[in-house]
DNA sequence: CTGAAAGCGCTTACAG
DNA sequence: CTGAAAGCGCTTACAG
């Protein structure tokens, strides 16, 4: 069933039956309700590769999520596997559906990559695309985003970068965030606080200064022996943090993502230390399968739902340049308590 | 830069430059390097949509997940959102992209949605598709198994269904790992065992067959009060298994899924019974995120990857009817001990 | 308001 | 071995 025939069938021509489908409005009400009867009553569906060859695109969203050979994050928690991204797809998924569109998603997993990105793009296989988990000031993005074309790019671009005002953004506040887990801790009359710090991307670093700017206003020195290169990853924050806690008298450790706090944890129980009474500890994400563990590991929530709502929402929005902010959330659980020390 | 401009650089025409896309082998070694050369230059790539329209199959693979209307799972673990298929999407995206192939997913949250995925077959937006998750004996389903489309479905026929021998199927091989998991409690001298089923999908009904083939062949008699239906649900696990264990004097359990098992294993918690000592447990899927939880759930492994390699894979094969068979396999951890009873 | 026709960029019989 | 041409099924100026 193509439109030729139904047009026959609607007694219109194939422009007609295309200006039906296609919701315009030179189309006189009567005709409108001739023609969609037809195609209602035969199920007819435009052949999509004929639209987007004749000019539309696709109603697919692209998901372009980093993978480990870029980020050099952990290879157990890699692209599509890792818990956040399993999560963050689903809610695109979500959103996504919501609106008559599917989600076409691509790992990338080197950055020779990226630019062979451009012909989906290009030959509009896809309507829009979502960027996210690269790390930050990468040039082969940078040059996606200069193409102009319709993308929502995921904590990549600050105000501070030249492109921000060319592309659409979705941020969420991790200077903030840092800033909020680190100052919990402080309110707790903790005072020697490590930081763990995730890998190469715009979050690791934000969070980071969150961590700086509240104990600077707290009127603590920032050592940096307490900040630990974690890379996001449970195993490298297991080894560093035994090493850590063997040697510093720290009490409490504000950890960049939820699995580095697990890894953190376990070397402090292999220590025979117990959370929270020998360390306090928050995390950063709140990751859903936390829960499953019976700790209650205090965190900073990251509206993944909101995060991607707003990024393929923004994809529909007109403006070519675009930006929306998602807030982090304290999550008080049972996983910091008042320095006794 | 088409096709065309291909042909004019290097002089040929452009149904040469289609053949020599496409590896077709009549074209003379010297003629191939010559155009392929040109085509490297400039990045050529063919136009998918026209591709397709013209006769090809895009290099996309459709993924279709059961969402909760029709499996009526949890609302919390639907789709694409649930732990299992979070994986299984992930290594699914690996899989294809292996072969340069991406995935488009597609959530299935009502019945009525079923029948319109066949346009993306019908109209070649996918080289082949992999149903996963739907109730056993769906009428939708076996419509669309009738259609002779490129499918692999998991977990969805058996060699009892008349359809069997006329499509692609992957089946965990859930009688026995049913069947492993109970054996292994009998093993340990449990005879009063009780079961949580899952839905009214194949790997359940599978798995409960399972369960009563290994009390069979130990002599003990099956009994239907002991068999609970938990719709592979946390919660509802959780409150039947809060009920049973307060009046029956069952000493293990053998869960349908792991997600089940983390009910039941609070509801036991609740009622002040500790694991493993008052009650053996074994889950069913070894789930990475159970791992994160410091009971260490002894379960029956299902290897994702091994089902999504499969599923994929058979989409590349020219037979029509081509059938895998994934092997469960007993992981065997700590919340199951010998019965002292 | 509406239709005939060109065009999107390929593939593939067909003829040579 | 190779090219000219038809055709895939739409959309969209264009003309009326």
């Amino acid at each position: 069933m193509n439109s030729e025939e139904i047009a026959k069938l609607a007694e219109v021509s194939r422009s007609t039956v295309s200006r039906v489908v296609n919701d315009y409005d030179n189309v006189p009400e009567k005709t409108r309700i001739k023609v969609q009867r037809i195609i209602d009553k035969f199920g007819y569906t435009p052949n999509a590769s004929a639209r987007t060859l004749a000019g539309k695109a696709n109603d697919i969203i692209g998901l372009f999520i980093a993978d480990i050979d870029i980020t050099e994050s952990s290879d157990q928690w890699l692209g599509a596997n890792s818990p956040y991204n399993a999560e963050l797809i689903a809610k695109v998924i979500r959103s996504c559906k919501k609106r008559g569109y599917t989600v076409l998603v691509n790992t990338i997993s080197s950055i020779e990559e990226i630019p062979k990105m451009e012909t989906f793009f290009r030959n509009r296989l896809l309507y829009g695309g979502i960027f996210i988990g690269f790390p930050y000031k990468m040039k082969a993005i940078a040059d996606m985003a200069e193409k102009d074309f319709n993308i929502s790019f995921v904590d990549q671009f600050t105000e501070e970068d030249d492109l921000f005002h060319k592309v659409k953004t979705v941020n969420n506040d991790n200077i903030t965030g840092g800033y909020m887990a680190t100052k919990h801790l402080i309110d707790l009359g903790h005072e020697k606080i490590a930081h763990f710090t995730g890998d190469n991307r715009l979050s690791s670093i934000e969070r980071e200064k969150g961590y700086k700017k509240a104990l600077i206003e707290a009127g603590i020195d920032v050592d940096p022996s307490l900040i630990l290169k974690g890379e996001y990853r449970e195993e490298i924050a297991y080894k560093k943090a035994k090493n850590l806690l063997k040697k510093k008298d720290v009490t409490a450790i504000f950890s960049g993502n939820d699995i580095m706090a697990l890894g953190i944890i376990k070397a402090a129980n292999d220590l025979g230390m117990s959370i929270p009474n020998d360390l306090s500890i928050v995390g950063f994400d709140h990751l859903k399968y936390t829960n499953w563990t019976n700790l209650g590991l205090t965190t900073v929530e990251i509206p993944i739902d909101d995060v991607s709502e707003k990024g393929v929402d923004q994809l529909f929005n007109g403006k070519t340049s675009d930006h929306r902010l998602s807030k982090p959330q304290l999550i008080e659980k049972k996983s910091t308590i008042k320095n006794k020390k």
